[in-house]
RNA sequence: GGUCUGGUAGUUCAGCUGGUUAGAAUAUCUGCCUGUCACGCAGGGGGUCGCGGGUUCGAGUCCCGUCCAGACCGCCA
């Protein structure tokens, strides 16, 4: 047995026992006479006490040779400390030891073992296993499982079965790019990675399940970002016999049980926003509406006077923003030019500031009165003290551009307060898209959703026009889940695949094994997929999700701990058929 | 594919318009210290300034290229 209790559970009943604990060394006082070892395991960190008068001249000497995490056993007797350390669970007792062993020697760690590291993410990702001794890894990881062993508790309790469906499978040409696999024993012929059990979840469906969900692996070979992974986790959720309504009661009924259970938050009924409102209001399909600072449209009071920028807009559209009429002279330039960054790709900002005493200032005076600029204030909700912001332009991409100036302010003024969550469902996502590299349209969701009732007659005459049965569920402005209710019929899904441009021979080599299932008594079914990285990071206050997977990729989809990708030898190219090609 | 930022001690960083022997903090090592817990005090060691080329009397500093890392745009049905 190497451990009695672990190094987070003893307390002052425990004084007088005597115990064994095992765990690495987090730090050494060496006082002479004595030292003080704190001594760290998952569970907490316990402080040896090693002293000359009681301890034997041996023990002294190898406590003394101990260095920053060696794993070492010890035995001792728990002993009410003199002086107490109230920031820690066992602050109020320490172990007197009696005998010491090294289990395994360390070499001194690259970056300090502490919650406030010295390292660099860099560092911290080739010495992983390290960073996951550290509070801040270490914890996350725990809040991760607290996550999951919640949602499957609620799912299962709802009637959902887990179900596993395969890693290996077909390549598709809808979607991200597919992480692809050679096949020894077929040559020329390759699996793909899933991008999501999307198909596999309504063949079960058609199987009868009733109710799946999976905590499933997913795969997208497309570029990383603080928020992004190639290799990703969905909490992937089906159900048949439903309508839009049903999946949205129970996925609200699974996030508000999250809210309450791991942040113990009640939450109320979600709020509920259209597709067109979410672009019209905040230029986003995933708007963060713990705060206001909503699109005001300004066409029609701003448009009547000769400044030609507005005039010859498709759109001009502003933001008041809270309290922004202290901003300097040089903070104002310096707003302008980040609205000018070809990220954003703004021409320029009109502003208005709204004095205290009522009159507005704008940077346009030379075209508008008072009179016009209080319409603005009027229509944007600006109050005194407040800064209007304005962006005229194309109206796809004013609203982009307007958007990440929303967020921008609303961070600098800290209004995104990772302790407050706010809830929304977007519904009535358009099917299609217009995409412009191909010139045709391509499914906005995937291209087993279906049209809204009655809406499939419009593919023909207006394709960008047709809604789907298709939902996102947004928090605090980042998209934790979508999905939608499917197409189950087969005349339906090869309408839809042909609008998409696929030839029938293709819609049927690529998805024939989906409509014929659905020419065997499948039932009307529609889901959702949360991403599952995503929403604990959401869940535990932080936006980058690499600190709540134990072993993330870097930033260039690189293992920097294992060093993956990497070469394989000619012998396994041979075996799987391939030759490299490293000039194209 | 693109834009931007960075790469200097084990680590995190400073190093101005080019100019003595490249600094700080922390970590580490040695000694001292009887209640520490970010222990304290004294002292020591530690550098191919990412790499390659160029400009210059002289480059950590300027220029070009390249590699690596990060943020973002494109991309992510």
């Amino acid at each position: 047995m190497y451990r009695s209790h672990n190094c987070g559970e003893l307390n002052l009943k425990h004084v007088g026992q005597s115990v064994t604990l095992a765990g690495w060394v987090q730090g050494i006082r060496d006082k002479g006479f004595m030292i003080y070892l704190d001594l760290r395991d998952r569970y907490g960190i316990t402080q040896l006490y090693f002293d000359e008068d009681k301890s034997s001249p041996e023990l002294m000497q190898l406590a003394k040779s101990l260095g920053r995490e060696f794993v070492i056993q010890v035995q001792g007797t728990v002993v009410e400390r003199a002086s107490k350390n109230p920031n820690i669970a066992t602050g109020a007792i320490e172990l007197l030891v009696s005998d010491l062993s090294i289990l395994n020697k360390a070499k001194l760690p690259p970056f300090t073992i502490e919650d406030q590291t010295d390292g660099g993410d860099d560092l911290r990702m080739k010495y992983r296993y390290l960073d996951i001794r550290r509070n801040p890894v270490k914890k996350n990881l725990m809040f991760r499982h607290r996550v999951t062993q919640a949602v499957r508790n609620y799912l299962s309790g709802e009637g959902f079965i887990e179900v596993e469906t395969p890693y290996l499978i077909k390549s598709t040409p809808e979607g991200a790019r597919d992480f692809v696999v050679p096949s020894r024993m077929n040559e020329g012929q390759f699996y793909a990675l899933p991008q999501s059990p999307q198909t596999f979840k309504q063949l079960l469906m058609v199987g009868g399940m009733d109710k799946y969900f999976q905590i499933v692996k997913c795969f997208r070979d497309e570029d990383l970002r603080a928020d992004r992974q190639p290799e990703f986790t969905q909490i992937d959720c089906e159900m048949a016999f439903v309508e839009q309504e049903d999946i949205l009661n129970t996925f609200e009924g699974l996030t508000r049980h999250l809210l309450k259970e791991i942040n113990g938050v009640d939450a109320g009924p979600f709020p509920r926003m259209t597709f067109d409102d979410a672009m019209r209001l905040y230029g986003n399909d995933k708007p963060d509406i713990r705060f206001g600072m909503q699109f005001a449209e300004l066409n029609e009071v701003i448009q009547h006077k000769d400044f030609k920028v507005f005039n010859s807009a498709e759109l001009v559209v502003g933001i008041a923003v809270p309290g922004g009429n202290n901003y300097t002279r040089k903070e104002m330039d310096g707003l302008i030019n980040w609205v000018k960054r070809p990220q954003i790709g703004a021409l320029g900002m009109v502003y208005c500031r709204c004095n205290d005493d009522g009159t507005f200032k704008s940077s346009v005076d030379k075209f508008y009165d008072q009179e016009d600029l209080a319409r603005w204030a009027e229509r944007t909700g600006a109050e005194k003290g407040d800064l209007i912001c304005i962006l005229s332009g194309e109206t796809d991409k004013v609203r982009t551009q307007l958007s990440a100036l929303r967020m921008e302010l609303a961070e600098r003024l800290g209004l995104r307060k990772p302790n407050e969550f706010a809830p929304l469902w977007v519904i009535d996502f358009p099917l299609l898209e217009w995409d412009e590299d191909t010139s045709r349209y391509h499914a906005m969701h995937h291209p087993f959703t279906s049209p809204k009732p009655g809406q499939l007659e419009l593919l023909d005459s207006a394709p960008g026009e047709v809604k789907a049965n298709a939902y996102d569920l947004v928090l605090n402005g980042n998209e934790i889940g979508g999905g939608s209710i499917r197409i189950h019929d087969k005349q339906t899904q090869a309408i839809m695949l042909r609008h998409l441009g696929f030839s029938d021979e293709e819609a049927r080599a690529q998805f024939g094994f989906l409509m014929d299932a659905f020419e065997y008594g499948a039932p009307p079914h529609g889901g959702i997929a949360f991403g599952l990285d995503r929403l604990v990071a959401i869940l535990g206050g932080q936006e980058t999700i690499r600190d709540f997977i134990a072993f993330p990729k870097n930033n260039s989809g690189r293992d920097v701990m294992i060093d993956a990708p990497a070469p394989v030898d000619e012998e396994q190219l041979n075996e799987l058929h391939l030759k490299l090609n490293l000039d194209s």
